[in-house]
DNA sequence: GAACTGTTCGTTATAACATAACATTATTGT
DNA sequence: ACAATAATGTTATGTTATAACGAACAGTTC
């Protein structure tokens, strides 16, 4: 049987996380931040940290608002767009640009671009610990005389779970 | 003064390079390959080919779409998706998943994923060589017990040429 | 060259993603 | 309490992409 991982763990592909913990550390640690940076986090702002969290597949714009709009929230899409520009300048989320959708960042407490691993079959993301990449990647385009100020870096493929259920004869 | 580049180099970020080679060499290129490989390089497939590669900035698919219509081209947009559709499965083409964009592909004869450097000022792309970054990313996914299918790396930026006119103060 | 088959294209409609613009309400600092 | 700023509500629209179905075309067989 798999441990348990540490709490910040990567877990998205791990099965059996206690994914409430989290949720909850992600809006904990959304709390203090926003609060030692004097940002607000509102009701709407919170509830949409908390929806991209539900899971760890990426959201859409419009799955949210439908989700928000159940809450009862105000739910045309300003609404939402805000929201998700707010927690982009926080740290607290990242676009995934390839699917158009969003996700919660496990690491707001230091700023950084995320790289990520998205599986085709269960939808689901994760960051890449990979910072030994940023160097050589800005290395290249320097030495093409670029300067990187952003990085889109998303790899697509079959997480460990889906190689397993895929090649699965009864798929 | 710059060299004048070798005919396939890197030239997006170049002034200076003779541009209607780059295009023809692309057609040329688009035809061989098509004809190997018993694919069909229709009219408008080609007439698309030739308008994303009319610059090094990658294009919208409603700006292909404008161009096609003054070309009196059918112009309704499953024309252009398709068309772009059939580029990018031939490896004529890349899409740029952070612009929602299509670009030339210049080196359509090995199959590969593209790695892009994009200007955020002027809006050119380049591929970046950097097939040796390929290892170290799946590599570090693998450890993820993650199967990579498919990259999307995109590093947005300054190019050499902004990097100078940004600074310039009368900019 | 007629009939068959698969591919490409035309056409209409609509889905999905995102922002502009401006009015209203809430919060903060004084 | 007041003014200034930030956040939200609201309406409308812009932008990107695909579904669905029928007509035209190209290649193949007889």
């Amino acid at each position: 049987m798999p441990n348990q991982p540490a709490s910040d763990d990567l877990t998205a592909f791990c099965c059996n996380h206690d994914h409430h913990q989290c949720i909850d550390q992600a809006l904990n640690k959304a709390k203090t931040l926003c609060k030692e940076h004097c940002a607000r986090l509102t009701p709407v702002r919170e509830r949409v940290l908390e929806l991209i969290w539900q899971s760890h597949k990426p959201l859409g714009a419009y799955q949210i608002l439908e989700q928000l709009a159940r809450d009862g929230f105000n739910s045309a899409p300003p609404t939402v767009y805000r929201a998700l520009e707010f927690l982009l300048e926080q740290g607290l989320a990242h676009r995934i640009a390839s699917l158009n959708a969003f996700i919660g960042c496990a690491h707001p407490e230091r700023r950084h671009q995320g790289y990520f691993l998205i599986c085709r079959h269960c939808g689901s993301a994760q960051e890449l610990p990979a910072e030994t990449l940023t160097k050589p990647l800005k290395q290249h385009a320097q030495a093409q005389g670029f300067k990187v100020e952003s990085e889109t870096v998303e790899l697509s493929g079959l997480c460990p779970n889906c190689q397993a259920s895929t090649q699965d004869p009864s798929r």
